[in-house]
RNA sequence: CAGGGUGUGGCGUAGUUGGUCGAGCGCGCUUGCAUUGGAAGCAAGAGAUCGGAGGUUCGAAUCCUUCCACCCUGACCA
């Protein structure tokens, strides 16, 4: 026996089976296949999903490797273009080095190769061959061995220093403010899309520099250009500060980020910039001689972001229904959807989609008309809310008779109707709106997950029960901080640059302190 | 890498004391007609060596061995 219901008051499509011949009844509530799992059920769950469903990215055939779908680069490609103008803005050139290392360059700077070699891919041969035991295989030829193992590059600093050792004679030749756009290799155990993955895309500056104050302001600048970068075009609050021993860089002697919170209320790293010291000119021979006439070290910085922005996105703004992605790094900023009976009424209504792109378009915004046939308006407007686009027009029949259009922001789900004529103008400034309002709501969330606490007790209680960030005091030394994490799998995220001083005492040891930091688990 | 889990057409799944399973269903897909203000209605149709490889058996999606991938927890990490 089947019972088919339908469409009850808007409801899902529902079939009810009633098999009265079995003992069990099952109901089978239909999925419509775009649809994502919620948030308060499964965040992971529920990040994976968006991922694919939104075509970010998907799995590959490669372990541990992503491949990242047109509309899932195309939001990389806007932070690329704006990270890139600011990098050129503060006197930065990009270049290129290779993708492989030779080992004993790798090596040189002993913390940094330390750090990383649990989880670098290492080429060992150049050539494969006909497996004669197994017709159509092919197998690695032994007699093909490298005289030197490549290490492929979980980052560059030894390719790169070894690099400027040629480069750098004199001060004159200083400071060198390079950039690199490339991939980078690091065997993950565990991966995520855009997360952790084997491999992912970044860009990595590296610079040289004659004194140590200009290595830290440099270190400094390409810190705020990150923090600029969250806050003005991914609509990311962030705490800037510098990371304690234990969370260094390898191989740096300080090392500054920006931390943001996600919407489960853990922390993640959204760019780190690492002041060098003379570790890579010591390691390289980097010499060069100064004003007085004498050999000195070079003074190095490096600094990088990654695709992992693309997770910090999505973790941060979006919602069950999809992305929110924030305007200034939407692929596509206005969607418009017509609804139509006949090709006629579409035409019409083409024309006016026609002026409307036309319009937006003379001031920089990509404006998408859907005109599929093969789908109903209702289905491109859960389409294009799951892929995030800011605001959506719907024009049919009765705005074309009253000259106005639907317009929808994604961030609220708020409609309105506006007069076509205004559309040109208030588009914009809605866009304005939306950015500035998805920051303020992540603003607002971070504020309200962020405790001040006193005791171990109380911090132990605030990371199981509320999460987020937790601000307290701590005594400055590498143990209590790692008895900290073994404990409760938190960690200092940073120590912020903005701290107040106020005396206080380590809520795990009850040494003195003069600033509190910010603990929390993160990604 | 350790512990736990999962793997069935493109996606989500039913089915696992071995045999009416010669694998069912929903979404998606194709074709025709219809429709279009929130996930498209009717009809017909295509699509699966049940993750791979071996094995046990008269018979394997189902049992065994092994490998692989993904998910969760841990260690590690941007």
């Amino acid at each position: 026996m089947l019972i088919k219901l339908q469409n009850l008051e808007g409801i899902l499509p529902v079939k009810l089976y009633l098999p009265f011949d079995q003992e069990k009844v099952t109901i089978i509530i239909p999925t419509m296949g775009k649809e994502i799992p919620s948030r308060s059920e499964d965040y992971s769950l529920w990040y994976n999903e968006l991922v694919k469903k939104a075509d970010l990215a998907e799995h590959s055939d490669v372990r541990g490797c992503m491949v990242i779908k047109p509309y899932g680069y195309s939001i990389w490609e806007k932070m690329q273009q704006a990270l890139d103008a600011m990098f050129k803005e503060t006197g930065h050139l990009n270049a290129y080095f290779p993708l492989f290392v030779p080992k004993s360059l790798f090596e040189a700077e002993e913390k940094n190769a330390e750090g990383f070699a649990k989880e670098c891919a290492i080429v060992t041969h150049y050539r494969l061959k006909n497996d004669p035991q197994n017709k159509g295989k092919l197998m690695v030829d032994p007699d093909a061995q490298l005289e030197e193992e490549l290490v492929v590059r979980p980052t560059s600093e030894a390719i790169i220093w070894s690099t400027y050792k040629k480069w750098i004679q004199s001060y004159r030749d200083l400071p060198i403010l390079v950039n690199q756009w490339a991939n980078v290799v690091r065997w993950e155990m565990r991966t995520r899309l855009f997360l952790r993955t084997a491999e992912f895309l970044w860009q990595e500056g590296h610079t040289a520099h004659a004194t140590a104050d200009e290595a830290v302001k440099e270190t400094v600048q390409m810190l705020e250009v990150y923090a600029e970068f969250a806050e003005k075009f991914m609509a990311l609050p962030i705490i800037k500060g510098r990371k304690s021993e234990g969370e260094r860089f390898p191989g740096a002697v300080d090392t500054y980020c920006i931390e943001a919170m996600m919407q489960d209320g853990k922390a993640l790293q959204a760019g780190t910039s690492h002041f060098l010291g003379q570790n890579f000119a010591n390691a390289f021979d980097v010499q060069f001689t100064n004003k007085e006439g004498k050999l000195d070290y070079v003074w190095g910085t490096s600094w990088g972001v990654s695709t992992r922005l693309m997770g910090a996105l999505v973790m941060a703004h979006s919602d069950d229904d999809g992305l929110v992605l924030p305007p200034k790094l939407a692929p596509i900023h206005v969607v418009i959807v017509p609804i139509f009976k006949h090709e006629e009424e579409l035409n019409k209504i083409a024309e006016k989609a026609k002026e409307i792109t036309a319009s937006l378009k003379k001031q920089g915004y990509t404006v998408k008309f859907d005109s599929r046939d093969t789908h109903k308006p209702g289905f491109k407007f859960a389409e294009w809310e799951l892929k995030g686009v800011p605001v959506r027009l719907a024009i049919g029949p009765r705005d074309m008779e009253n000259g106005t259009v639907e317009v929808a922001r994604r961030d609220t789900k708020e409609k309105q109707v506006m007069k076509i004529d205004e559309v040109a103008t208030k588009i914009p400034a809605l866009l304005d709106e939306i950015q500035e309002n998805i920051y303020n709501r992540a603003l607002t969330f971070r504020t309200n997950l962020t405790t001040k606490v006193e005791t171990y007790d109380e911090f132990k209680k605030v990371l199981d029960e509320k999460s987020g960030f937790v601000l307290a005091h701590w005594d400055g030394t590498p143990e209590t901080e790692a008895a900290i994490k073994e404990e409760t799998k938190a960690t200092i995220r940073c120590i912020p640059l903005d701290a107040v001083e106020e005396a206080g005492k380590c809520i795990y040891s009850g040494k003195p302190s003069n600033k509190r930091v910010i603990f929390a688990r993160a990604y």
